[in-house]
DNA sequence: GAGTGGTCTAGACCACCTG
DNA sequence: AGGTGGTCTAGACCACTCG
């Protein structure tokens, strides 16, 4: 399984602007250079640029090169990529803390997406986990992986302990979108224990859908995060034209 | 200036996607087909697909096609595009109240992003609108449109009540892209007020910074927004591949 | 004027899915 | 087997920015 040219150009090109070799406001290599560098033609090199502009990493301007993007003091937390992936080459030290090892069962009544048949039918591997940032607890993340696929997640530990590293190395699984809903709310006791937070503490509840590469394999969770310290964030571009 | 060939099939097919046409799990023509009835190549074909791909409004699949993927019951706020552009063609009854007119002022101390001199030298236009679904509100906006470029905006009414559709169709700026913040608080007296709800009703209040085609020229808005009868959504697709 | 990104053509080969 | 989307080449012309 031999990784497509783009994608290579555009994992190199990530790890130098979030490892600080090209920082805010640098330009990038041209697209002629970066066709010479690596042997590819412009649309190819093209397709991993846009990928960068789309995370908003970087953004181009018309007739003078792609600029280098800096994220401010936030949690770049609304996009599909997961907690691990997004956060775990800044400096803000992320620790993951089980509050129950995953395990498998039905599927709860009234579950916030609709399910199909299929889904319904099988069990679900169950995950409850806090995130920390530095010492404070900002997240609480209920996962539901859908059983058959995934059977064995149970068995061994996750892959640096990030699920979504895990899907791909065991299970060939890419995650490829999410959609998603928001909601500010006041938590409930047990939610407020857990975050160490009051119950008149306002936090936002998120609802998940990732999609993968599998179609109609899904994976779902729900969300619920301390915004006081960490807002949550996300950037777009898109390349318009008139 | 000429419309690119992808960007009408963009728009084209978005709006067969938007009425109903094409319905949730159709699959549009195939990618050839479409180069056939647009006489376009497919490389341009694939250029209008991603956008909509990214916008969440349909997903690819190998082998098969392109299906159109169907929004739930929340409001796709999260992206770029302002609350008309957004919300005008779906079937949620949307108005726009203007609580004061807009004016020319000079712009805040401790604003809430990080200001360029340039900027700074200058005044802002504000607006202060009040969003309603239906007859309830939803959403208090306030936004920062710096001076110079913009003057003018206070003089005649926005074009269709949108301030991006005037800044496009009356000064030619672009949206391209945004930042933003997401924090869940407690609405304060006034804007609990205005959103008619108690001051302990949480709201998620949202930062904004609009890119636009003018390199440095942004656009500000600072966003309450009630989630308890529509959620704020938003969904992310990206093409990966191994 | 030289270099940049924006748009586009006309091909090609591959992997995947459905008959 | 035939059609689909995924990746890629080798060109081209244009509009924009900068020195």
């Amino acid at each position: 399984m031999r990784q497509p040219h783009y994608q290579k150009l555009y994992s190199d090109l990530k790890k130098q602007v979030i490892s600080g070799i090209y920082k805010h406001g640098d330009l990038l290599p041209s697209e002629n250079q970066l066709c010479e560098q690596y042997g590819i033609t412009r649309l190819t090199v093209r397709n991993a640029l846009n990928m960068l502009v789309h995370e908003g990493y970087i953004s181009k301007q018309h007739g003078k090169g792609s600029l280098v993007s800096l994220k401010r003091n936030a949690l770049p937390l609304l996009t599909f990529k997961g907690f691990s992936d997004t956060l775990g080459k800044t400096d803000i030290p992320v620790q993951t803390k089980e509050l129950a090892s995953p395990k498998k069962q039905r599927w709860e009544k009234d579950f916030f997406f609709p399910l199909s048949e299929k889904e319904k039918k099988q069990d679900c591997i169950f995950f409850q986990r806090l995130r920390f940032a530095g010492k404070d607890p900002i997240m609480l993340e209920y996962t539901y992986v859908p059983g058959a696929s995934a059977a064995g997640l149970t068995q061994k530990p996750l892959v640096e302990q990030s699920l979504f590293t895990t899907l791909r190395q065991r299970f060939g699984i890419d995650i490829t979108g999410v959609e998603q809903e928001l909601r500010a709310i006041l938590p409930d006791a047990k939610t407020a224990r857990l975050l160490k937070i009051k119950t008149n503490a306002p936090v936002i509840h998120i609802y998940r859908r990732y999609h993968t590469y599998k179609p109609q394999f899904f994976v779902y969770s729900s969300l619920f995060c301390l915004t006081d310290q960490y807002a949550l964030s996300n950037s777009f571009n898109q390349t318009l034209s008139k």
